[in-house]
DNA sequence: AATGAATGAGCATTCATTCAT
DNA sequence: TATGAATGAATGCTCATTCAT
């Protein structure tokens, strides 16, 4: 903590660490102190790379994003050559995909998805994050719209994240069969995929 | 703010101040003294009241439920006698009430909505509020299902906090025909509404 | 420092303590800290007592006040019954007052003059002090207005303004005699004094 | 704000953006930074070319003093060769004249006269500052004593100054008839001016 | 039952300064 | 000669909580 001047990549560091501390602590757990500590960095070093709170959280919800939708990207295949109007079975690899997020790590921390969408629901109150919540969500739209069509994609996203919503904030048991039956009702009369880019 | 004696329900003047607390400054600005402004109480007053911030946080949500269901069951009219198994135009009716709270008060603080899902959501993090989470999506999800079945209405329940959330959060604008259009997707095929009491 | 419960006149004390702070370091080294230190009282005391420290400077600076218009109307004798328009000495007696002020206390800090300038100057910056720098010279001018009329009395307060902040400004040597010969013509042509009240 | 290396007048450019940073913030405001922000310069450039804060705010006064003597040269004409011991109509002109700066700039930051007046008083605690204080006041004395003799000179500079402090520290309204008024009683038997040099 | 006073911990932020480049 | 990065100290202020009344 002493003596360690030169340090490329602090700032990234001091990112790594923002994201642990919100998933122990909470966004209100959030403090240019806990980040020091948390990055063994002196204080006035998260001042320097991060004037303000509200910079590093946009930085951290960021990073999260990136690392979300590779997860996402990785788990939707998209529509085959030829594909109807509609992936078969898209509600399901959902329903199951979702199951595993909410099931999360077992472990001491917080979940993952607890983490992502306690910063994503901050921007609810904090304008900074808006555009970075407005990012995600378009992210997903997209990966999503691969299989189905735009507009159902969004809808899709918001139906997950209400029925997820459900679990986190009340507790109750998740339920995946119910799941892919209520996604495929809004797949139901979807349109044709988004084109892969240069088709 | 001195010699106020007598004050048989002060307890419930805090539990107002302490929701125009959370609209003017979020929940990250409720405090004990805040409240004890704003209900021009001594401070003493509020730790004597609900010795945690969190007591608070659950009696407030719990007094905004109650008016919320009010206005959602006064919105939604229950099914009529000789309905089918389904209300022709319940998607609608849906979707103009959730744009009517989401244009919300034009004047200077937080929308009700707004304000609402900020408590609402505050449960992710505060076990405290998880039952009352619970009792508010219950709540809304019965009111629904007098109009369709349970099932579904759960799901409408997630897919308008999911719409709303991405108005909320991206500062999208709401379109009221693609509100309706995929709510009306997650009713087709829904089962009978629940029978009145006593029915 | 610790466990001294039950103290009344700590807010005082603080207001003495911020004077000879102000008196040591200027206004710029007045913290809530340093007054804490020099009252020998816990940092949060401070800040329970001012909310501010403008509001403690407005207390020192009203305090000054009270002690120099005390010691001027000790030096400045009203008017006697029968003097006419003018008095004939007030110009000396004035005069040597002032240099009685400016020499100071030859010890360590500030002198009085000094420290009473700085604060009442710093009304300059600070819309908070400027009523009670306006009391201040209108207080002054009040008793001076006993020997003279108020017109004078006010020039007079303002010649020996400017005249004291040269010498503490740029070091000049006071001269008693310069300055009684100005103030007398000031004093040229003044009407009658103020009659005391009831008179 | 990068790579900006050979610039020659940069010291001249802290200097200007020391007094804008002074007449928006005061002289508290005044920090490395904020001069760095205002001369849009990197931050090391400032402790570069003034080590102290002092340094810089000496150069500052200087400046101010150099552009508020031009002033006063250009508002007080000299005697003419015929003019008795006393101008004539030199109070009026010094009243119409204190009139102009204390109305001061109507449009955003603080007047000049306030800003002027903070720096040359910040002598007060600043010994830095005395000198050159003191040659602003033998300055403006040397302009006014081409009109009456030093002696009566260095009064009226005293007494304007004691005059405007009173406008600008307790919001009392400018009267010029009381000002021209007082300022003429100090001109009472005033000796000759001082000859320009060479004659 | 109720409350004014008090206090220790903590926070975001700003800053002068140092130093390696 | 300049400067970006870094850092330790400090500041004003807020707060939950305690306690004596």
């Amino acid at each position: 903590m002493a003596g360690r001047r030169y340090d490329p990549d602090r700032r990234e560091r001091l990112i790594d660490a923002a994201i642990r501390v919100v998933g122990r602590k909470g966004i209100a757990g959030l403090t240019h102190r806990s980040v020091a500590a948390e990055a063994d960095v002196p204080l006035g070093s998260t001042t320097y790379h991060f004037a303000t709170l509200d910079e590093l959280l946009v930085a951290a919800l960021r990073r999260l994003n990136e690392g979300f939708a590779a997860a996402v990207g990785a788990g939707i295949a998209p529509a085959g050559p030829d594909d109807g109007g509609e992936a078969p079975d898209l509600a399901e690899e959902l329903a199951r995909q979702l199951g595993r997020w909410l099931a999360g790590d077992p472990s001491g921390d917080r979940t993952g998805v607890e983490l992502e969408y306690e910063l994503y629901l901050a921007a609810l109150r904090r304008p900074a994050l808006r555009p970075v919540a407005a990012e995600w969500c378009e992210a997903v739209t997209a990966l999503l719209a691969r299989r189905t069509d735009p507009r159902t994609a969004r809808a899709l996203v918001a139906l997950m994240d209400g029925l997820s919503l459900q679990v986190l904030l009340t507790g109750a048991p998740y339920d995946p069969g119910y799941v892919a039956d209520v996604l495929r009702r809004v797949l139901t009369g979807a349109g044709p995929p988004v084109p892969p880019e240069g088709g």
